[in-house]
DNA sequence: ACCAGATAGTTGTATGATGAGTTTTCGGCG
DNA sequence: CGCCGAAAACTCATCATACAACTATCTGGT
C-alpha cells in the first residue's frame, strides 16, 4: 500500500483508519474474528511492523480486541461509533457541512480590546495585553444558523486588523500565521440568544441556542482562540459514545 | 524491562503507562522535547519495537507528538482534560450530583405500550414486542432539574410493573435483572420543552432545555433503554475535549 | 473413549537494515 | 571573516527476519 501522495500522515495512521473503514464497511458485529495478521499484510500490501502498529491503535480506541494465540475481535464498542463526535475538533465550516448546511459567514464587526478577565486567563496573557474580538454570523441562505464571537490574542496576527480577510476560517488563518490549531477544551449548554445580540441583528425567531464555549490550543498547548459559538437549537444536532 | 508477572498486558501497553507516568512526574510542559528513541530503549531495556508501539499509542491519545527528524514532545493535551466529561457514562444521579445538585425523583408515569417504530429500532426490538415507558422528573427541592421519559424493553423486567420501585436509579434496577449498563450512543440538542409537557407539569419556567437522546447498552452489545432527557439549560454545564 | 504429546495456527517480541526528514559540521569561495 | 553548499550526524519511519508464547487441532498410545 502506497502511502498517499503528499501525506504527513505514518503509515501506522493511515493503515489505521482503513482498517476502521474495512470493518465498518464489512458486516462485521461485534465479537465477530477479524482476518490474520498474514492475511492483512497481504491485503494490503505493508510490512507486519506497520500493520501491527495501526492495529495496537485499533485496540486502544476500543475498535478491536485481542486474544493472544486466538486472533483479533470486532469490539462492542465499534457499533456505537459516530461519524463525526463532539469531540472532533474540525472547523466551524466542517461542522456545519456536517450537518447538511453550505454555510457563508458575515462579520458583524471587528475589534482591538482588553480581553475580560475569564477570557484573558483561558487565553493565558496578562490584563494588559490586547485581545482581537472577532463577531460573525454563520448563515444558509437567509437563514443564521449560528452566532459566533471569537478572542484572539492581537500578538498571534502580525498584519494591522483591517489588512486581513476575516471571513473566512479562522483556524486556517492562524495556520498562516504560524499557529496550527489542534485540540480544544469545551462546555457546551442550552441557553437562549442574549438580548442585545437578538435586537441588534433582528435575530428573534433564533430560538434556543446550544451554547459551545471553547478553548482551542495548538499541538504545543499554546491557547490561540477563545470561541463562544451559539448554534441555533433546530439546525444542529451533536453526536458522541458514552462509555 | 520485564513484564510484570502474570500481567495479561503486552509490553507496549505496560510501556505506554509507565511513560505516561515518566512525562506527568518529569517536570515536563508541553512542548518539551522528549529523550530520543535509542535513549528510552536503553532507559527502560525493551526493543525499539515495543517502544515504538508504546509511543504511537501516546501519540494516538495526545499525550505527545511527532516532527519526523526532530524528535518527540509533550503534548498540549493533557492539561486538557475535565473530569466527567460528556462522554462519561454514569446515571442521571451522578450527573446531576457532578453538577453540585443533591436531586430527588418524582415519577409521572409508568406504562406498558407497543414502542414508537425509531424507538423499536433503536431497541432492536420488533413491532410487535412492548415497551415500558418511564416518565419522570428530577428536583433539587423545589426546582425541577431535568424532565426524563425512559422506553425500556418489556421482556427485561420479569416483575409486573407495579411490584417495581421506579424512583430509584433504572440502570441499578436493570443491573438487578442481570442487565448492566455499561455505554451508550448518544445525540445531544438545545430544545424547548413540549408544550404538552410544560403545561401538564407547570413547567413554565423551564426555559431552554439541554436534550440528550441516547440507547444504552450492555457490554455485549445489547440496546436495554432509549432515553430522552430534557436538562434544564440554567442548571447544566457539559464538558468535553475536542482533538 | 480418553489423555498426552506433537503439530499447526496466531499473536508477541527482538534485532538488523535501509529510507526519509532535520540539524550540525566542514570545506571552499568571495 | 562571512556565506553557501555539501557531507555527516542525528532522529524518526518502514521493512524483513527470527524466535517466543498462547491456542486449537490432530495423532498415537493406553
Amino acid at each position: 500500500m502506497a502511502k498517499s501522495a503528499k501525506s504527513n500522515k505514518t503509515m501506522a495512521i493511515e493503515l489505521r483508519d482503513k482498517l476502521a473503514e474495512f470493518i465498518a464497511n464489512g458486516n462485521f458485529k461485534a465479537g465477530d474474528k477479524l482476518p490474520t495478521e498474514a492475511a492483512l499484510t497481504a491485503k494490503y500490501g505493508v510490512s507486519r511492523t506497520a500493520l501491527r502498529e495501526a492495529l495496537k491503535l485499533l485496540e486502544q480506541n476500543g475498535t478491536i480486541y485481542v486474544h493472544h494465540g486466538k486472533g483479533r475481535f470486532v469490539g462492542g464498542i465499534a457499533e456505537l461509533k459516530v461519524e463525526r463526535p463532539i469531540t472532533l475538533f474540525e472547523s466551524v465550516t466542517a461542522l456545519t457541512r456536517g450537518n447538511g448546511y453550505d454555510p457563508t459567514n458575515k462579520v458583524l464587526s471587528i475589534a482591538e480590546q482588553h480581553a475580560p478577565e475569564h477570557i484573558a486567563a483561558a487565553l493565558k496573557i496578562s490584563a494588559d495585553d490586547r485581545v482581537l474580538r472577532l463577531e460573525r454570523i454563520r448563515m444558509h441562505r437567509d437563514d443564521v444558523l449560528m452566532y459566533c464571537v471569537d478572542y484572539v490574542p492581537r500578538h498571534l496576527i502580525t498584519d494591522k486588523i483591517y489588512d486581513v480577510e476575516w471571513s473566512g476560517s479562522l483556524m486556517d488563518l492562524l495556520e498562516t500565521y504560524g499557529h496550527k490549531a489542534t485540540m480544544s477544551s469545551a462546555t457546551a449548554a442550552a441557553v437562549l440568544l442574549p438580548d442585545d445580540v437578538i435586537a441588534a441583528n433582528n435575530l428573534e425567531e433564533f430560538g434556543p441556542a446550544f451554547r459551545i464555549v471553547e478553548t482551542v490550543y495548538t499541538a504545543a498547548g499554546e491557547p490561540i482562540v477563545y470561541a463562544e459559538d451559539y448554534h441555533r437549537g433546530d439546525a444542529f444536532e451533536f453526536s458522541f459514545v458514552r462509555s
